[in-house]
RNA sequence: GCCCGGGUGGCGAAAUUGGUAGACGCAAGGGACUUAAAAUCCCUCGGUGGCAACACCGUGCCGGUUCAAGUCCGGCCCCGGGCACCA
């Protein structure tokens, strides 16, 4: 073999490298004589290097492109950095550097590798969100919000350490302490800006309802999390007055319950239960307890609950009837009104409570059918029909609803409504590392927005960051501006990074433009986004947040969708496997490149042994890739080791997209092979100087079969890239066309053009995954175009024909044989000729045939007892 | 705790609308080629029994619907994602 045939991923990946960029082939315009397609993966955070996830990412969307350019389409794929973010401020602090040199030092490196996987990306697209003249824009929209009554200001709860007097994040919380130096981190509230989300919430529950390419899943975790309810927000009247607070508001999506209501418990921050405070000590101290609680909901759903009497009671709106108010760590502030009237016999949480407390449980829902109830045990949470509740006795759930609604609304103590529990957005952070807020605080504690000849409002990138303090908040130089000949300061809270990562894929549409936020004209040939990729992590809160801001751009006359993206898909985490030794009962991860494992004959693993001590180390099972675990995979070393289609194929091989990824050494080898194989198959067809034309109706049966088999995959293929995502069976499905080429090994001319078809069929349908290799093939093959150009295989429906199909046969649904017949053949003469077959007559020998059911081209299902 | 997913050979997976469980690949075992190794090629490969034909069992666990269940329904166990300041 000369060393030309041999197959050398460096030199192919360069050289198809080369072409693209000089050809400019995946730079793209507004092209009206086209279909547009515009493909967009989630951009990375700018960490340092690529890690797997990336690659999968953006393999996933550079096939789905590649694969909608050779359907004849105009297609985006454009690429940037959501640059903002904690990370940053913690890398500068490490390494003595300011967090905008570290980011766009990664952003050069991350750029070399996304190349040399070969993306075929836009650059000319590229953008950064720490660039001013992105972030300019949003600072501008923020404005224009404000103006229009959707950004308000309010005090609200944040993770605050009192020994570094800073916020924290809730990752830098770490058991219940801060990071730094493990201070108790306490709640505090401090004013900060929030954006109207609610005023969106019910848009964006029924515009779900459109997006119908995405995944039921998603759309079902936000709609929970959005949480529409209808319910009734009522009075409690207190039986004294507290200052000014005659009576309290408190929502219920169970009024049905409300005659068991036996006691009403406030959020600690509730003004009744400060006010209270004041003069009771007991109370004065749990809700100083309270404050060490952490702001996370996960936190305050799994807490111990926890309560105190304040000693003062409410008149229950129906019954007259005074019973108790608590104030209880389980009540939030911030959702409702603060205050929850407790059902013991009829909610599990306030069951719990009141069994510690010995508060009174009184059943009022007795089950309908003949489900447990037994309130020595817990309490029964589903519909019923109504018990003790006087003149409300024997209703079910919906009559009890209107009829207590109605009692309460003749007496004026509630009323229905519905509720969200979606809350508005808040937008601050007090780090430095992110888009400055363009408001004004004037002496007065007013604010006004930064109107837009002074935006951006620039953040200063040579700072020197103290570990502590955000520098623009630590330098009172910064805040010093004026307006109109008037002193005032600038806002040193920053935005949160979801405002950059809510609209990026609509300036991707027009990046250049200069004088504003975007151009109508290019973003709406673009958009909605036809097919968004990305992980499952960002199912709830990116993506909500992005659908509002789009509807925030539609109602400013930006955009003429309802929606940014049409189609989503979201792709699973890769994970691989984890040694660690134990030393001083700390575990000690080792890369699982620095191990070796023994397998028994059955290939059971049943050793591991550090290579360089020889020492036995435990597995820590295949998880999430992580730093802390050092079980991540760099994409680097894959690369240089077997070339970039290698890890592509690889990655969209070992698992369907939405699935985890088990990353595998082996497996990558096994996907090197696969490309060995192609290759030489080519080379070796190539030399035979084929010929190209064959005769359809003279072919032998083995001739006719691999075309069978090439049409067949093509149709598999199309449909796996198009409608159902599935490249990992759409890759098996080529692999068994190559196995079925090399099984039709003669020399004659029919052969040779049969399998010359089969295997550019090959080459065009692999090239959205593997495209340097298929960029060089298809040249090798005699073909004078280029395969990023191609048009994609077309299924030659007579080729698919066949003359007679095998069915399975079941006796009481077991398979006890197998027929081949005729594919026309009639109902009657597939029964007869199931029931004939030797070993099926074994089966219904002395029984009596019952039933024959007949599936057409499948099986037969004989019942006999 | 709440919301959403997932669980199939030694391993990654396939089975698309309820219709042959394990395609394709990895690992393993056997063989060919080779002085040898690597590479490559061929064969075997869910479990148990059997020379074989074939039979029985088998998709996390328990139960149900159906001619037929990995797939549908009810209950449970385990693993993962999200929970509003990681992105």
């Amino acid at each position: 073999m000369t060393q030309e045939q041999q197959y050398d991923p460096a030199s192919v990946e360069q050289e198809a490298q080369t072409f693209w960029s000089d050809n400019k082939t995946f730079e793209v315009g507004e092209d009206t004589d086209k279909e547009k397609f515009y493909c967009l993966a989630m951009f990375p955070y700018p960490s340092g290097k690529l890690h797997m996830g990336h690659v999968r990412n953006y393999t996933i969307t550079d096939v789905i492109a590649r694969y909608q350019k050779m359907q004849g389409k105009n297609v985006l794929h454009p690429m940037g950095w959501d640059a903002f973010g904690l990370p940053a401020e913690n890398a500068a602090i490490q390494n003595k550097t300011a967090p905008a040199k570290w980011t766009l030092e990664n952003i050069k490196y991350m750029k070399t590798q996304l190349k040399s996987l070969g993306f075929g990306i836009d650059w000319s697209r590229e953008i950064a969100t720490c660039q001013p003249d992105y972030y300019k824009w949003e600072q501008w929209f923020f404005t224009r919000l404000y103006e229009k009554g959707l950004v308000y200001k309010k005090t609200s709860a944040v993770n605050w350490c009192p020994h570094d007097a800073t916020v924290l994040a809730n990752e830098q919380v770490i058991d219940g302490g801060c990071w730094r130096c493990g201070t108790v981190v306490e709640r505090k509230e401090i004013p900060q800006w929030f954006i109207r989300i609610t005023d969106y919430a019910e848009q964006l529950l029924n515009d779900l309802d459109q997006l119908e390419h995405w995944p039921d899943q998603v759309k079902t975790m936000q709609r929970n999390w959005i949480g529409k309810s209808r319910g009734i927000n009522m009075s409690f009247t207190l039986n004294e007055a507290i200052d000014n607070h005659q009576s309290f508001e408190v929502y219920t999506t169970r009024p049905d319950t409300l005659m068991g209501v036996t006691y009403v418990t406030l959020a600690p921050q509730h003004p009744i239960a400060l006010k209270l405070a004041k003069t009771n000590p007991e109370l004065a101290k749990f809700i100083e307890s309270c404050q060490s609680q952490q702001v996370s909901e996960a936190e305050m759903a799994t807490l111990d609950k926890a309560g105190v009497a304040t000693g003062i009671h409410a008149i229950h709106p129906l019954t007259g009837k005074e019973i108790p108010v608590w104030v209880g760590n389980y009540v939030l502030m911030d959702y409702g009104s603060g205050a929850v009237m407790a059902v013991p016999a009829h909610d599990q949480r306030d069951y719990e409570f009141a069994q510690k407390y010995q508060l009174p449980i009184e059943q009022v829902i007795a089950p309908c059918n003949d489900e447990d109830c037994d309130l020595t045990q817990q309490a029964f949470t589903n519909k019923g029909k109504l018990i003790n509740s006087g003149e409300f006795d024997g209703l079910d759930f919906d009559k009890a609803f209107e009829a207590i609604a109605s009692a309460l609304e003749s007496k004026n103590l509630g009323s229905v409504t519905t509720n969200f529990r979606l809350r508005d957005w808040g937008v601050s952070r007090q780090r430095y590392w992110g888009s400055p807020i363009p408001m004004f605080n004037l002496g007065d504690g007013s604010d006004i927005p930064v109107p837009l000849e002074k935006l951006p409002v620039l953040l200063p990138e040579d700072v020197e960051m103290d570990g502590i303090q955000s520098p623009i908040k630590a330098d009172p130089e910064w805040r010093k501006a004026e307006l109109n000949g008037q002193p005032v300061e600038h806002e040193t809270d920053t935005f949160d990074t979801f405002m950059e990562s809510s609209w990026y894929y609509a300036r991707f549409t027009c990046p250049d433009e200069k004088d504003a936020m975007l151009n109508p004209d290019r973003t709406n040939y673009w958009l909605p986004v036809d097919q968004y990729v990305g992980g499952i992590e960002h199912a709830i809160l990116h993506l909500l947040y992005a659908r509002f801001f789009h509807k925030l751009l539609r109602d400013e006359g930006f955009v003429e969708s309802d929606e940014p993206f049409k189609s989503l898909l979201c792709q699973g985490m890769v994970l691989a496997e984890s040694f660690y030794t134990e030393e001083e009962g700390r575990k000690v991860w080792l890369a699982p490149s620095d191990v070796k494992i023994e397998r028994d004959e059955k290939g059971r693993t049943i050793k591991a042994t550090e290579i360089s001590t020889g020492q036995e180390v435990y597995s820590g099972g295949i998880i999430k890739m992580s730093k802390s675990k050092n079980n991540g995979v760099d994409p680097q070393a894959a690369i240089e080791q077997h070339g970039a289609d290698t890890v592509r194929l690889f990655t969209m091989f070992a698992a369907p997209p939405e699935q985890t990824l088990e990353w595998n050494d082996d497996g990558v080898a096994g996907a090197h092979r696969f490309l060995k194989r192609l290759w030489m198959a080519v080379t070796a067809h190539c030399e035979l100087k084929p010929t190209t034309d064959f005769n359809p109706d003279s072919l032998t049966d083995a001739q006719k079969d691999l075309r069978r088999k090439t049409h067949q995959t093509i149709e598999k293929v199309s449909d796996d890239f198009g409608r159902r995502y599935t490249f990992n069976t759409a890759i098996a499905a080529v692999m068994e066309l190559l196995n079925n080429i090399s099984q039709l090994n003669d020399n004659h001319d029919q052969s040779k053009a049969v399998r010359h078809e089969a295997l550019n069929s090959a080459i065009l349908l692999l090239a959205p995954i593997v495209p340097h290799i298929c960029h060089s093939l298809w040249h090798a093959m005699g073909n004078k175009t280029n395969v990023a150009d191609a048009s994609w295989p077309k299924v030659d429906t007579c080729a698919l024909v066949q003359s007679t199909i095998e069915m399975v046969v079941q006796v009481n649904g077991k398979v006890r044989g197998k027929i081949q017949v005729a594919v026309d053949e009639s109902k009657e003469n597939i029964e007869k000729c199931a029931l004939e077959e030797p070993n099926v007559m074994r089966f219904t020998e002395g029984n009596t045939v019952r039933k024959v059911i007949v599936v057409p081209g499948r099986l037969v299902n004989i019942v006999a007892n």
